[in-house]
DNA sequence: CTGAAAGCGCTAACAT
DNA sequence: ATGTTAGCGCTTTCAG
C-alpha cells in the first residue's frame, strides 16, 4: 500500500507538505502542489480515512437515520441527501431503525460506540427523549427532516397547515361532509405526522363552522392497500356519506380512488379525493394533492448540515415549501 | 473524551487487556473481563472507530452500491442487507450511483480514496469493465445481488428461467398470442435484467412452436405508468391482439391491469396478465406473478459476505429462489 | 512556504 | 492470562 511517505519521498517534500497539498488546508506553492498531486496520482496514492480521521478528528461521513427504506417519502429524501453529500465528497452511513426496540437500541449505541460520523440527519423519526439526548450528547450537528422534533433543528413541511389547505380545498368547493383517512396509533407512535394532519383537518372543519360530526375519520397505514380498505369502509357504511375525502398521503388517496372505482362511485362526481405528497403516481392518477418535495428537503437538509460543519452559519431556516396541485379528482359536490 | 488508557487505569489493567476484554479477541479471565466491561460502561467509554481501524485494518463497515433508492426492488434488498448487517454490528455506507457519469466516477474514486469499507455489495448495478476492475482491485470481498456480473460472485434469480416460467404459464393456459412488456435500451444499459427476461420470453415462445411474429414486444420502464402506456399501445393497436401479457415487473403489470380496465378489456377474460416480483401490491391487485424475494436476497448476500470476512468459507452458493404465484389475472383465453 | 516531530487512540506481536 | 511496546498513516502545531 502506498503511503504518504512514499509520495513525500518521490516528490521530494515532507509528508506535511503532501498532506497540505492534497487536502487543501494550509498554504503550498502552486508548483509544489502540482508536483505532489502528480506524483500522488502516478503512485496511486489514496489517503487512509481512518488515519486521517484519527489525526484530524474529521470523518467526512454523515449518519442518516431512517425508519423505512421502502417508502416513497423516505427513499426520496434519502436520494436528495445522497445527491448533495456525494457531490461534496461525504460518505453516508445508513442507520435503518426499525420497530424492533432491541435493534433500535443497538443503532443508538452504535453511534457512540463508533464515533464514526461528523453529523447526523434524522429522517422523519420520532425519537424519544432518551434517544434524542443520546444524539445531542454526541455534540455534533444534527438536523431532522420531515418530522418535527422540538429539540432538534428541523426541516419539514408544516403538517397542520398542509392538512388545513387540503381540507379547505374541499370545503371551498362546497363539500360539507368530509372525511379524513389518517393512520392508526401504532403508526403514529413512530412518526407523528398523521396526528398533525388530523389536527389540520379538524381545525379547517371547525373554522368552516361545521361540526366534527360531519367529519368522519378512518385510519389506514399510508399505503394504497390501506387507503383502499379504509375507503371501502367509508363509502360502504350506511347513512349520509362524505362527498370529499382527504387522505393523509397520496398512496392512501390512490387506494381511495381504486376503492371508489370498485364501488361504482365516480370520481369526482360521486366523491372528491385529495392527497398529500406529490407522489410520482399522483399525476398518473390525475390526483389532486398538496405536493411536498422530499428530494429537495433531503438536499436542503444536507446542505444546511454541511454549512454547519464548515463553520458557515447557514442561511436562516425557512419551512419546507408545499403547493396545492388541483387535478381531476376534486370538484364541487353534486346536489 | 474517555480513552482506553482511562479505562485501563481505572480497572487496574493494561490497555491491551481492555482491548481484548472489549473486543473479544484473545483470552481474558472472566473476572477481569467483567471488571473491564463494568468500568468501561461506567466511564462511558467507547472505542474510536478510526483508531481501531487504523490499528487493526478492519472497519466493520460495508459499502453498498445501489443505482436507485426509490424503487421497490432496490430498497427492499437494501432493507434486507441492513437488517443483517446491523444485527452483526456492521455499519453500512451507502453509495448511490446515478446515471450521471461524473458522479458515478466520483463514487468509484471514493472507494479507493477512503478505504473505508471491509467489503462491498453491489445491488443490481451493471458495472463496466473499468468499474469492476476498480472494485476487484480493492482486494476486499465483493458480492453482487440482483444483477449478474460475470466477474463477481453473484446472488440473483435466474432471469431467463423466471421469464420462461412466466411465459410458459401463459402458454400452458392455452394462450397463443402473447406479449412481453420489457424496458427500453436506455434502461437496459445500467441494468441488464430486461433483456435477460426478454430472452426467456423468446425461448419459451419458440419452444412452444410459436413464431416470434405472434409474440409482440413493447417497452416500458418498470413503473406503473410505463406499463399503463405500453399496454394501451399494445391493446389499442389494430389487428390480432395478444391474449396474454407478460410484464417484466409487477409494477409494469399493474399498469397493464389499469390500462386494460380503462380500455374496457376484462382481466382475465379479455386478457391475462402476469408479472415478476411478488411486489407488495401484487396481492392487492390479485396479480399472478413469479415472486422473488429481494429482502432475503439482501440478507443472504450480507450473510455470505460476513461469512467471508470471518474466514468461514460460506455455504455453497445456491441461486436465489423464485415461485410462481397464480392469482386472478391469468386464465385460459376465451375462444 | 516548508519541514520536523509529536501525537491521534487503538491493536497485536512479543514477552512474561 | 496479562503487560510492554512498537507501530497503524495521517494531521498539525511549532520552527524556520
Amino acid at each position: 500500500m502506498v503511503s504518504i511517505d512514499d509520495v513525500a519521498g518521490a516528490a521530494g517534500v515532507s509528508t506535511a507538505t503532501v498532506s497540505r497539498a492534497l487536502s487543501g488546508r494550509g498554504h503550498v506553492s502552486a508548483a509544489t502542489r502540482e508536483r505532489v498531486v502528480a506524483t500522488a496520482q502516478s503512485l496511486g496514492y489514496v489517503v487512509s480515512s481512518s488515519a486521517s480521521s484519527l489525526a484530524s478528528g474529521r470523518t467526512r461521513n454523515v449518519g442518516v437515520i431512517v425508519p423505512f427504506l421502502d417508502r416513497w417519502f423516505f427513499s426520496t429524501v434519502l436520494s436528495g441527501i445522497s445527491s448533495v453529500l456525494t457531490r461534496r465528497g461525504f460518505d453516508i452511513t445508513l442507520y435503518n431503525i426499525t420497530a424492533d426496540a432491541d435493534a433500535r437500541q443497538k443503532v443508538f449505541e452504535s453511534f457512540r460506540q463508533r464515533r464514526r460520523v461528523d453529523a447526523i440527519i434524522a429522517v422523519a423519526v420520532e425519537l424519544d427523549e432518551r434517544e434524542t439526548e443520546r444524539l445531542t450528547g454526541l455534540d455534533i450537528p444534527i438536523i431532522a427532516v420531515g418530522g418535527r422534533n422540538p429539540s432538534l433543528r428541523t426541516l419539514a413541511i408544516d403538517d397542520v397547515a398542509v392538512a388545513r389547505l387540503a381540507t379547505e380545498h374541499l370545503l371551498t368547493l362546497g363539500h360539507r361532509r368530509v372525511a379524513y383517512i389518517g393512520a392508526d396509533a401504532a403508526y403514529d407512535l413512530d412518526f407523528h405526522v398523521p396526528s398533525r394532519r388530523q389536527e389540520g383537518f379538524e381545525t379547517a372543519v371547525r373554522e368552516a363552522g361545521l361540526s366534527l360530526e360531519d367529519a368522519v375519520q378512518e385510519s389506514a397505514d399510508f399505503t394504497i392497500q390501506g387507503g383502499y380498505h379504509a375507503t371501502k369502509r367509508l363509502l360502504g357504511t350506511p347513512g349520509p356519506r362524505a362527498t370529499g375525502i382527504f387522505a393523509a398521503s397520496d398512496e392512501t388517496a390512490i387506494g381511495a380512488l381504486l376503492a371508489a372505482r370498485d364501488l361504482g362511485v365516480a370520481v369526482p362526481q360521486g366523491v372528491s379525493v385529495i392527497g398529500i405528497d406529490g407522489h410520482e403516481l399522483s399525476e398518473f392518477f390525475g390526483l389532486t394533492t398538496v405536493a411536498q418535495y422530499p428530494f429537495e428537503q433531503g438536499a436542503r437538509a444536507a446542505e444546511a448540515l454541511l454549512a454547519g460543519l464548515e463553520g458557515t452559519p447557514g442561511a436562516e431556516e425557512t419551512p419546507a415549501p408545499y403547493r396545492l396541485i388541483v387535478r381531476s379528482t376534486t370538484a364541487a359536490p353534486l346536489r
